[in-house]
DNA sequence: AAGCGTTCTGAAAGCGCTTACAATACGGCT
DNA sequence: AGCCGTATTGTAAGCGCTTTCAGAACGCTT
């Protein structure tokens, strides 16, 4: 309990040398004897002395800590990034703070205070999308944050954003999606979720489009559906979907903006009557652990979250400005398959 | 880019005032004159002064940052914990920090090394299961932590450590499930999940034991399967306990460690087309966001993992010593139903 | 024994902030 | 004008460590 007030000066005494001497053998100073190293280091570990990182932080700058903002801990994606970085950081001797996203778009007082406050070694900051006048509120506070300390971005970042990050590069992504369905035989093919995002080359829209466009399929309005990111909003978009549909015209095909929003269209497709993957197959993003365990598994994308959080501890650490996109995979599980065979019940 | 350098020297230099006077604003001593306090601030605004809070560190002795250790983030159990400690954390100008759980139970030289050099204003420790000789470690690391930090526990945290705790009590929950079970007319019941954690009083089997016995039902033991936390762990184990027996024998309930090792075990089942609740009712632990969406919807003992986690807060920054035990409750949803009639087929 | 090049050590000056304690300023009173 | 009490502000001493620079020790050489 009594709170361990061992300091230098107390080792030092101890051991008959001076703090200096102390500090030497603590960071392996190799111009110490071997006769004065041993007796320092007897004390100190008699003493089960710890230097203090905070007094080596008032010279060296310092904190060892990298700070992480993101949305929603809760949200497995974020999750996987978070372990990811957490474990890049710690092989290299840091740690990870979490600070909630408000942190960073308060609109009270001064924005990103504590956060600068904290003299971090860096931030991973995870963006999601933002109505625009939080979108301008985020840009002030990163920038200002950027005075004091490394800024890495995830997510749907914006190419004129000009900080180092690693985006998903949903456009791409939505496409691949689209073209392999189209290659399944589908046609009547259903986006649900994800905000707009601000920037053309991220939008999901897009690469939509474009994957329709390529096989001379239409655009239909109503198979885009918006909504959040949870299971929940999943479920109600779906529900939105088809009931805004006569049955002859449902979708054969979702494509969801991750696999929480997934598991909700399942919910409500089943509800309706409609098998998975006989009359309507989908597919997430994200590959989250309860995929393989939906009924049935789920196909999904793999964006390797684990790998991007190690990746942005890497960037943030080496200092290195640059932009990459996340890696991504197929995981084709059951959920997905051919088109139905046309019933022209309707 | 250019790191903001500016010092509580800069800003007084320029405010025409004394650091001492820039300090009193900026904590909100009332004793500087309207006249000079508007002055600094100004200064401090336009210049976009934050004060490092390493230096205020070094007098207050204070970081404002506290510690988690975890076994494992991908687990949501763990991701709730968190997130309810970092909202409780913030709300009282605290952020939360990460420690993986290898940095209070590695071998390799001194074991709480990095954590107790942090100086966090305090951590909170999840405790899982531990073989023995890594318990002995874990005591002795906590211990050490504990000179430089208060520290709360989280988990199966056995009665005679005494340390402020909040503690699941699984021979209760368990005990309450077997019950439940009884109730519905199981008499073939499995508990899957859950390594030999060391109490008595925390154990599921006492729980489950007792709950069987109240009931004059034999305990047996092909029933009573081991198994890590893991979806694949819930799926091997369940398939290990079918094989074992002879389908007349297999169990009508199956309770699971938590929503995971539950997410197997009915995948397992599946397999073995067993339906569920008609044929094998599941009960979890946990209630995770994914547990509605499972086929069938599952049914799960919330522990509110969140509220665990602001509490863990609570205790760490009031410093009271104390122990408590986590709420749980019913989330009843349709995994779990009455037990079949007995057919008699074999 | 004196001289010289190495090795080791110690003294002291910060790092950026807080906080007694001392000093100054100011307003009002006699 | 001379005093005093209160309201402000400044000075300086840390907080626990790192690091530069200088001094002490030691081992050889001649």
């Amino acid at each position: 309990m009594s709170r361990s007030g061992y300091t230098i000066y107390d080792i030092a005494a101890e051991a008959g040398v001076s703090i200096a001497t102390v500090s030497r053998v603590l960071k392996g100073d190799s111009s110490v004897s071997e006769k004065t190293r041993l007796k320092v280091q007897e004390v100190i570990s008699r003493r089960n002395y710890r230097p203090s990182s905070i007094a080596r932080g008032m010279t060296s700058k310092t904190t060892h800590t990298l700070g992480i903002v993101l949305p929603k801990l809760l949200n497995p994606n974020y999750a996987m990034i978070f372990t990811g970085a957490s474990d890049g950081a710690w092989a290299a001797g840091y740690s990870v703070s979490l600070f909630p996203w408000r942190s960073i778009t308060d609109q009270e007082g001064n924005p990103a205070l504590l956060l600068a406050e904290r003299r971090l070694d860096g931030v991973i900051v995870c963006v999601e999308y933002l109505p625009p006048h939080q979108q301008e509120l985020l840009g002030r506070s990163l920038g200002e944050l950027r005075q004091y300390m490394p800024v890495v971005l995830i997510g749907c970042v914006p190419a004129d954003l000009d900080y180092p990050a690693i985006s998903y590069n949903m456009a791409e992504i939505t496409q691949g999606i689209v073209e392999e369905l189209i290659r399944l035989g589908h046609e009547r093919i259903a986006l649900i979720g994800g905000m707009e995002e601000d920037r053309d080359e991220l939008r999901r829209d897009i690469g939509y489009r474009q994957g329709l466009e390529a096989a001379h399929l239409p655009f239909v309005d109503s198979y885009r559906v918006w909504c959040g990111g949870t299971a929940e909003d999943g479920e109600a978009a779906m529900d939105r979907l088809l009931s805004s549909l006569l049955p002859s015209h449902w979708p054969t095909a979702v494509i969801a903006l991750n696999d929480m929003v997934a598991m909700g269209c399942m919910a409500a497709a089943r509800r309706r009557g409609l098998q998975v993957p006989e009359d309507l197959s989908v597919v997430g993003c994200g590959n989250l652990f309860c995929a393989p365990y939906l009924v049935p598994p789920l196909t999904s994308i793999d964006t390797h979250q684990q790998q991007l959080g190690r990746r942005a501890v890497e960037l943030l650490l080496s200092g290195e400005k640059r932009r990459e996109d996340a890696r991504w995979e197929w995981v084709r599980r059951d959920s997905c398959g051919p088109a139905p065979l046309p019933k022209e019940k309707t």
